[in-house]
RNA sequence: GGAGGGAUGACCGAGUGGCCGAAGGUGCUCGCCUGCUAAGCGAGUAGGGGGUGUUAAACCUCCUCGAGGGUUCAAAUCCCUCUCCCUCCGCCA
């Protein structure tokens, strides 16, 4: 990453992320001076080993005379050192802040320059009923003890809500296994470390619950694992691509979201989802990306859902993504396009951290992979949109297919 | 929660202050030998950062023996902290 300082386009990919050309400036004055000062210290230190070194050959005679020079040396070293670790802690803070640089196919702008795509499906008016009157009617969703409970965006799930809730999971997971994932559930609570090195901190830490007595973390989605099921190794070109689907329940504190979407189960603090998480080689991520996007699509497609691509644009991508999809379905009660999964390619940027590479073909060195994610199913938020989208006169119907999942093919207002 | 034991290269395993980036073995690669197979013989075989170099080769240098810190002229080896694994006891299922 710091190796590519002296590509002016990298830093224009950087920029195009809202990053202040200060910034960059500084990191790269601080690198230059790190190497300088890094090339000084280690000749220091060679001196000083080859110094200690003869000691070890020396007769008593001259023994005193080495070591103390040697003695010396270390002196000059060890503030030397000083020196060097403090630029280099300096240096490191201001790294990790600096962003994956955006692909070039990503658009100029901020939270609406998302380029649309395409447009899939009809947009239906408004049912009778939003999500949230509807979901209640039903007995689906109850929130007034879990907002006494738990507090504002909570909510329990509850009568065949729940096996709704489960049969997308069910499917969803047999889908990502005919396509070649490995399942898994993982850990929810990790260290700081796993969040750091899956590209979370210190950038979103705010959205995130921290277990305090135990310093461990809530995880947002399972992708923080799935990353990790890899770190420190250096796979075998036959192992990739290496493609997970994590089941987890999610956990969002939603900092900066006070008044939007106050109704329903839209946006909650806790919620299921099944998330795709692919380890490719480099030259395989683009075509990685379109994959996962593909198969978003063909889940939606399956639950007959209106949709459309949007191509997020720079401004508005995380740090970790170079390039994200989201798909946005049709909210009938709101009359617009609103987000159900997203999908990115982090390409090495979180790989680095993880320290998971690939071995390079004879004589060539290890690179690191790629890595991309994408929601195969947010649980509670395809609730919502089924929930619009399959009303009819109070009735609920049951998308078909996750009938053999449920058991049952509508449910009534009670 | 209490008491011990451990973490070394792809793997196994030696190594209690300098000659250790690391014996030996296995595996792997290349070569030889053998009519195929097995066996045998010889050589090679960690990763990462920085630099010189037009790419590559090559070379220089530093770091890495679970992680981080300390002692020392010198640490895989001594001290401290942490993480993980194993055994025993307790506890809960």
């Amino acid at each position: 990453m710091r190796a590519l300082r002296d590509d002016p386009a990298i830093r224009l990919a950087i920029e195009r992320k809202r990053v202040s050309p200060e910034l960059i400036d500084e990191v790269l004055a601080l690198d230059r001076g790190h190497r300088d000062l890094q090339q000084a210290v280690e000749q220091m230190r060679a001196r000083q080993k080859a110094a200690s070194k003869a000691v070890s050959g020396a007769d008593s005679d001259d023994r005193a005379g080495l070591v103390a020079q040697a003695s010396e040396l270390k002196q000059e070293l060890q503030a030397a050192e000083v020196g060097l670790s403090e630029i280099t802690a300096r240096l490191n803070e201001l790294a990790f802040q600096i962003p994956n640089p955006a692909d070039a196919s990503v658009p100029d702008g901020g939270e609406d320059d998302g380029e649309v795509l395409r447009i899939v499906g009809d947009t239906p008016p408004p049912p009778p009923m939003d999500h949230g009157q509807f979901g209640s009617a039903l007995g689906f969703i109850e929130t007034d003890h879990a907002v006494g409970a738990s507090g504002a965006r909570f909510a329990s799930l509850m009568r065949e809500a729940v096996f709704i809730e489960f049969a997308l999971v069910q499917w969803a997971l047999q889908q990502l296994r005919d396509e070649g994932f490995v399942a898994v559930v993982p850990p929810t609570l990790v260290r700081e470390e796993a969040m750091v090195e899956a590209g979370f901190f210190p950038t979103d830490r705010n959205q995130v619950y921290a277990v305090e007595a135990d310093e461990l973390f809530l995880v947002g989605t399972s992708e923080v694992l799935l990353a990790s099921l890899h770190r420190g190794e250096r796979l075998p070109p036959s192992q990739l691509p290496a493609r997970y689907s994590g089941v987890s329940s999610c956990f969002r504190r939603e900092a900066g979201t006070y008044g939007k979407d106050t109704t329903g189960i839209f946006r909650v603090h806790q919620f299921d989802k099944v998330e795709m998480f692919s380890f490719v080689e480099p030259s395989e991520s683009d075509a990685e990306h379109e994959r996962l996007l593909s198969i978003q699509e063909k889940l939606i497609g399956l639950l007959g859902l209106p949709y459309r691509v949007v191509n997020i644009a720079a401004g508005d991508l995380g740090a970790a993504a170079a390039k994200k999809y989201d798909i946005e379905v049709w909210l009938p009660s709101e009359g617009r396009y609103r987000e159900l999964t997203s999908c990115s390619n982090y390409r090495d940027f979180s790989a680095r951290r993880l320290d998971t590479r690939v071995e390079g073909a004879k004589g060539q060195a290890n690179q690191f992979v790629h890595t991309l994610n994408g929601t195969a199913c947010a649980v509670g938020r395809t609730l919502v949109f089924c929930l619009e989208h399959y009303q009819r006169d109070g009735e609920f119907i049951v998308p078909e297919v996750l009938v053999p999942f449920t058991g049952f093919e509508s449910v009534t207002v009670r």
